[in-house]
DNA sequence: GGTGTCTACTCTCTATTGGAAAGTTACCAC
DNA sequence: GTGGTAACTTTCCAATAGAGAGTAGACACC
């Protein structure tokens, strides 16, 4: 078996797996982060940072304690965020990106910079589309 | 009223949305375009490419019909997609991305390929995890 | 004039998912 | 034994996704 660069690993990965076919594994995990709350998660988590589950959870205003364990037992599960627990009193849980979740950072990043820097265009075609139908 | 270039109010949208935010519109944008049928439908249009609805359909593999036309709906009234009906027999309808839309074809193309480049990462990441749990 | 074909939907029904809120566990301080 | 805290877990209901059948309008064929 020859030894393949990184660099050679993921160009063949992009040619094994496609995420317009139905029944692609990539079709899948598109699926998974394609969503609002891994999105904020991630981008939450930038930078190497750390955070605990509580600060997560104000920091993701809104978001249910269902919703949030939810999303980060399969960031974990899918290796993109470790979870360490601290046996102090309550307990602490912390949540930091592994290297395979910082590259989704820059994308989340860009995701969520998107939407609020073209909020108000977005804004101004609803308007217009609603005035017409 | 002084004038802003682009680039400025650009700048200034940024300040006034935050998607953090559980009450900012931005949050709401947020929700619509994290998903795997936008992402999907935008990467298929790109290079301002025009598909009809059943090239779509065909493209999108596994799609149903109701959330295509449902996706293309949103899109359209974001501003994001541009409808054209031209009455053939039957008629046919084609859509094209917007400048709107195009500005966020690569970061949906970005996220689809994320997906497919990392998939065996996250497919070995699993195999730890459910071993362990 | 009845039957069939085509595209782009639209409708209906059921299964899955999301969010709100209350409950749980474990440990310690008073 | 009462109370407090962190990080969940459970329950319930409403909203959404997907599967599948049905529709409209203009033909073409026999």
């Amino acid at each position: 078996m020859p030894t393949m660069t990184a660099a050679q690993r993921r160009a063949r990965a992009k040619e094994e797996y496609d995420a317009f076919l139905a029944a692609c594994p990539s079709r899948q995990l598109l699926g998974r982060i394609s969503d609002k709350w891994v999105a904020l998660t991630i981008a939450a988590l930038h930078d190497g940072g750390t955070l605990r589950y509580s600060e997560l959870a104000r920091r993701l205003a809104g978001v249910s304690q269902k919703m949030l364990t939810q999303t980060l037992r399969s960031l974990e599960r899918d290796g993109l965020v470790t979870r360490t627990v601290t046996p102090t009193v309550p307990v602490t849980v912390e949540y930091t990106l592994t290297p395979l979740g910082a590259s989704l950072q820059d994308l989340m990043l860009g995701i969520k910079g998107w939407a609020e820097t073209h909020m108000s265009e977005v804004h101004a075609a609803r308007e217009r589309y609603d005035a017409i139908r």
